[in-house]
DNA sequence: TTGTTTCCCGTTGACACCCATAATATCCCG
DNA sequence: CGGGATATTATGGGTGTCAACGGGAAACAA
């Protein structure tokens, strides 16, 4: 299975449009080729629940997605408010004819992009960042992962295939 | 499958039309296309139960909800008196050649609608709302997601490191 | 009549499409 | 192994098209 990875920067031109790089979009439309021959182009991008950043991926991010809240049997008030924040907040992004889109203003404004921006790779899904604070997500990453060195030397140790592939 | 997802928001004008948004239209067209070719332009409207705004979506969204009506085993009087809740106060409304609809009275009244609206995506159906009071429950809908968040990332394909930041 | 709804047309602005150029990577051949 | 040719990508910009919106005029009801 193709995933995300790599982190690439860009920017956002005078008409509000970014390049998403060539090798996820690759992996997009593996995505998506894989699940249906007419199947809607483009990516999918919603807010990071927990991050300053944009979250986004092909259409199967989605479909999981709207599977995952059908599969709820709640409440209607829960099942809505869940479905609010999940739909209300996503959008579908057309790429033009060299592979460009056009973020949402208050996604960026979520991310605190103005100009500068950075495309993370996370395996089934990517993020969007502003440089700077991706820059300082990673030191605080960097800083957490050293007060657990003891864990990660302990999965590092355990051969391949061996752990449960939470590390990447 | 075509769902419902942003928000757009939009105004009644001097004549009480509103706009609706294009992707949505294109969604309602998918689904009454998918049925029948003749199939009934237009929306579907009610409104919530549990929340200040309406409800709707295309045809496919009635048939679901009289398809659970069948589904209950209820007796006639019960039946009967279910089914005159959920559609004695629902609407068709069809396009104008421009794709705007006029809303009933009595549904902006009781989503506390002036002039200013949003339409809101939740995959299957749309919700339609006075900004300020979507405003509001938006950010209760998020603290609740916020809180349930374990439960999404079991059922989701999360991908390895999830949201929590152990990336690098 | 008076008010309400429907149809149709004009304006505006945003966006999609197209093309041109610059930067980068890839390959082939000397 | 190096240099140059070629393909692919990134970025900038011009222009046509379509959606959103306002308003006029005709059809319809009271």
């Amino acid at each position: 299975m193709t995933m995300f990875m790599s982190t690439i920067s860009g920017k956002i031109d005078a008409k509000g449009r970014v390049s998403v790089p060539s090798v996820f979009r690759s992996a997009i439309s593996a995505q998506n080729g894989a699940a249906q021959s007419g199947a809607p182009q483009g990516i999918f991008v919603y807010p990071s629940f927990t991050e300053n950043a944009i979250e986004g991926g092909g259409h199967t991010l989605m479909n999981d997605i709207g599977a995952m809240v059908e599969r709820l049997n709640l409440f209607a008030e829960e099942r809505d408010a869940l479905a609010a924040s999940l739909f209300a907040d996503s959008h579908h992004l057309n790429f033009d004819a060299d592979g460009r889109v056009s973020l949402p203003a208050a996604l960026l404004a979520h991310a605190g992009i103005e100009k500068e921006l950075c495309f993370v790779g996370m395996g089934g899904k990517f993020q969007i960042w502003n440089p700077q604070g991706f820059a300082d997500f990673r030191s605080q990453s960097r800083a957490m992962a050293l007060e657990q060195r003891s864990l990660l030397q302990s999965l590092s140790h355990a051969p391949p295939g061996g752990t449960d592939g939470s590390q990447q």
